[in-house]
DNA sequence: CTCCAAACCTATAGCTTCTGGAGCATTAGA
DNA sequence: TCTAATGCTCCAGAAGCTATAGGTTTGGAG
């Protein structure tokens, strides 16, 4: 049995987002003790940790109820969880382009030296004029 | 004079969103009509103009604003600008590192094809078990 | 057994950056 | 003059937590 504490340092997530999930159904609420404090056996600890994981991995809350309710069903096929991980993996590789797109313009924008006034600096002028960027965002 | 909706028009930034810039204090209340109606000049469309762009750089509000007092000095050195669009130059290219993570990561998961069941689906295992990863996230 | 600090409880509000709706007033054009 | 489009304020919600206040329980030391 772990107290909420445990489980915290052992999953590393914060105590106040484990009782956070389990209000938003992603973990059931567990046994309490005669204090009514929560008490949780090792099956939580590991749903914890594969929330956790999945959550470092940038998959939304909603993504992750998706995957577990579909690891409650270890008969099906699973090309549902398959479908959840590649389209995720599509967005990354969008939000990588664009970061990139914002990197060559923030180091186009950056070429100044800061050895003159703001009046005919280009980090100003740039964000002011959209007309100089030379991508189309 | 533009109403709002002209405003909105010519930079596309949602009506709520510009009255939300206008209670966070990054732009003025402009003058009324005699119904109370907002009217804008092409002043405040160019620093909206110039909101909009830094938005879409991924510049936070705080930095934002301060870019906006820094463009009310014309006659003072340029090396705060220039110090926040480096400084949001590195996060950036972190973001970036730390998806490329991710990507290698989802890609070795989605490797699977789906032709099988839940029970031995590695998406489902990887996000189960971290020590499976490669990297140290 | 008693005591106390650490850990826990609930409830609520706040963060960031908007977005949307309800219910009513104004404006611009036919 | 009429009416559709647009505008107004106020409030709630979305995501994913985090923090605070004010109180209770637990576990170990003496």
């Amino acid at each position: 049995m772990y107290s909420i504490g445990d489980l915290s340092r052992r999953t590393g997530v914060k105590i106040p987002t484990i009782r956070y999930y389990e209000q938003m159904g992603l973990i059931a609420a567990p046994e309490r003790s005669e204090g009514n404090q929560r008490r949780y056996e090792k099956r939580e600890l590991e749903r914890l940790a594969f929330i956790r994981h999945a959550r470092d991995l940038g998959l939304s809350i909603e993504s992750i109820r998706d995957l577990l309710a579909l690891s409650q069903h270890p008969e099906r096929p699973c090309g549902e969880a398959d479908r959840i991980a590649k389209e995720h993996l599509i967005t990354v590789r969008e939000k990588i382009a664009q970061l990139q797109k914002l990197e060559r313009e923030l180091e186009r924008i950056v070429a100044c030296n800061g050895d003159h006034t703001i009046g005919d600096c280009y980090v100003i002028r740039a964000l002011a004029d959209h007309s100089m960027c030379g991508s189309d965002h």
